[in-house]
Formats: structure tokens, sequence, C-alpha cells
DNA sequence: TTCTGAACGGAACGTATAGTATCGTAATCG
DNA sequence: CGATTACGATACTATACGTTCCGTTCAGAA
């Protein structure tokens, strides 16, 4: 049993790289327009300008699809300024730039509330959103070895709560974040972290 | 026109009450088992033990109904303990206490989806969302007329810091929020609120 | 150049569901 | 006790989706 490989198939017309990234492209814009759910293989492929069944022949249903379409877009970038607060400002400043040159902003929280019903779906979906974010924890980790927060700081905790406002401010105020309030987030966040916390260890 | 009003119709048989709170319940229900793009006014029906025409005598729509129905479930309670320290442990325990206690773990993140998708949804549910987030906020404003943080905070910011971490693990890592995490998500988010932030004014 | 085989876009088929209309029954008011 | 309205249940229509099939197109082998 061969599997399509790129030499074992050999002969024959090969699949279309332009409709490659075209699915993935539609997939993305509509995934940002009507959500999880209501993203259908039928828009897709009109959308991408192709037939449903060249989607079908790739991928056996629209989540794998969903989910290679999320991981082309951009996550935080791995930046290492030398200190906590200069890495917080970059990443979360380009991240924000992301949100807003791309559809993160809406596919962000289709795909999170799809996944609380779609157990399927996390486990495809859940590697690929620590990898994201793993830049943001090696961050601290580094801080961490640097001395510039306490060690008993938990790292992925310090990482929700610098990403958690934004994230709330996106799912429920849709989105009302200005690149302005980026400072006076990384601000707050950060006089909890690099302050020494006597008055709470 | 008279509007279906409790003295103005009069005659005829009155709706019955058990219905209006089995149709809720079953809403509820179903929101957090299926979500709201798969939410079907059909299943609602069959949950409740009622025919369909009856949910459409009374909501025009899925919408409306929806946002009834979350809009009984339980949000932060307005408690006023003396500090902000024991107000937001006090708030934010019973608020996971509630998240374990009801479907807001997932009817969440589904309305937040859709809302990005559906700006009607948005204007129905801002006020109810901005509703249950005001103890909160007035929990802050009330630390900083006490003195007890740095008036050139803003409350809203302070509060989604405080939230945020919480959403943030709830909508991507599945609910892996244990009670006694609350602890240190509330000291993280304090030290940086309670602490003069010196450094960046 | 010709042949082969897989991928292509488009169309057809069967299924499912939303929303409406209608029925006979039940319940309250005048 | 009659009038009026709501009730649960069922049938119906229209739409939309997933899936499969078909004739055509294209790249590589002979």
């Amino acid at each position: 049993m061969r599997s399509r490989g790129e030499a074992g198939a050999s002969a024959g017309r090969p699949r279309s790289e332009e409709a490659h990234q075209a699915i993935l492209g539609a997939t993305l814009e509509l995934l940002a327009e009507v959500g999880f759910s209501a993203l259908t293989v039928e828009g897709v492929a009109n959308r991408a300008g192709v037939g449903k069944a060249t989607i079908y022949r790739r991928w056996p249903s629209k989540l794998p699809l969903v989910v290679e379409a999320f991981g082309q877009l951009p996550a935080f970038e791995d930046v290492d300024s030398g200190s906590l607060e200069g890495d917080l400002k970059a990443m979360l400043r380009t991240f924000l730039e992301n949100f807003l040159a791309t559809p993160l902003a809406t596919v962000y929280p289709s795909l999170a509330a799809e996944r609380s019903h779609n157990p399927d779906l996390g486990e495809l979906l859940d590697p690929v959103l620590k990898g994201r974010r793993q830049p943001l924890a090696r961050a601290f980790e580094r801080a961490r070895e640097r001395g510039e927060i306490s060690p008993d700081i938990n790292a992925e905790l310090a990482a929700d709560l610098v990403v958690g406002p934004i994230a709330v401010r996106l799912f429920f105020t849709g989105m009302q974040i200005h690149p302005d309030m980026v400072e006076p987030m990384i601000d707050l966040a950060l006089c909890g972290l690099v302050a020494s916390p006597g008055g709470t260890s």
C-alpha cells in the first residue's frame, strides 16, 4: 500500500500547489467571516475556485483542513532582546499587528469555541496552540534564569497573565484593542512580575 | 394593536411558565453540549418536551432565546469585603465555583465566537456581558477610592487583567482550572496593582 | 509525438434541517 | 358553559450540505 508520497505514485497529473494554497486561503477567509461551524466545504471550494472533490481528495474532512489553515497564521515571534520587558513588548506588539493584519481575531474565538464541543479538534489543535505560545513562555523562562523575576513564578501562568487581557477584550468587546493599549497592558502585567512580590511570597 | 401584556389579552389559556423554564433550561443544556451554531430550535423543543411552535410563539428566533437563557447563568457577585484582595478572592472563587457547577465554561466561548461573526448577537449580548462584569469593575473603583491602587490605573483594564488568565486557560486549555490556582492567579494580578507602580508612572 | 493515469472543475444525487401551517386537545376567563 | 388562546404533535416546503460520479485537462513515460 503505497502512500501518496512525493516520488511513490509517480505517474499522473500532479496535484496543483496553486489549488492547495487557494484552498487554505479561502478556508481562512471563510473561517474569519462565518466561523468554524458555518464553514462548509462547498463554500471553500467556491471561494477557492476549485471543485469540492479536490478538497476531499486532500483532506478527509474540514477539521484537519481548518487546523492546517490556522497553522499558516503568524504566532508569537521568538525574540530575545535581553530583557523580559523588551521581549514582551516586542512580541505583543507584533502579535497585535498580526491581529490587525490577519483574520486571527475572528478565527481564534471560533476555534476555541468549537474546541470545547469537539474533542477531535482539541487533539489536533492543542499542539498547534502550545507551539504558538512557546516563544512567550520561553521569554519568561529566560527572565527567570536571568533573575529578572522570582524563580517561583509559574511561567505558564505568567504567560496567561499577559495574553489574558488581550484575549478578554478580543472575545468580549469585539476587538477594541488600540495599539496604544499595548504599553499599559504590558506595564500592568510587568509590575506584578518584575517587582519582587515580597508581600505575597 | 395590543401587546401580549399580562392583563391586556385576558381571555384564553395562559402561557405555561413551566414550559418557559423548561425551554430555557434545555437551551442552556444544548448550548453547552453542541454550541450556539449547532443548537436547533427543534432540538430545544425535543429536550424541553414542548412543540416547536411553542418556542416560536415566544421568541422570534434562537438568538434572543439564547441570550435570555444565558442571562439566567450566575455572574460575578457584588461583594464588598473592605479590601480589594478580599473582594477579588471572594468574587473569583464563587465565579470559578459557578464555572464548575453550571454550563458557563462551554456556553461562554460559544457565544463569544458567534458574537464575532454575528453583530446582532453582539448588540443583544454586550449589555448583558457588561452587566455581568460590573461588580468586578466596581470593586476596583472602590479600591481606588480607598487609595489601595494607583488612581491612574484603568479599572476596566485591571478587570481584564484578573479575568484574562482564567479566560485563556478556559478557552484554550479546556477548563484545566483547579481551585488551587485561584490564589496564585489573584496574587499575581494583585502585586501589579497594589504595589505602587513607581517605575511605570 | 503518443499514451497513460491521476487530478481537475462541475454537476447530480440523497439526506437533513429550519421554519411554517394545521390539527385536535387542554386550560383559563367572562 | 361558551369563547378564546396556548398546548404538543405532525406534515409540508424549501434550502443547503456532504458525497459521489463524469467528462476534461495536464504532466510524465515510452
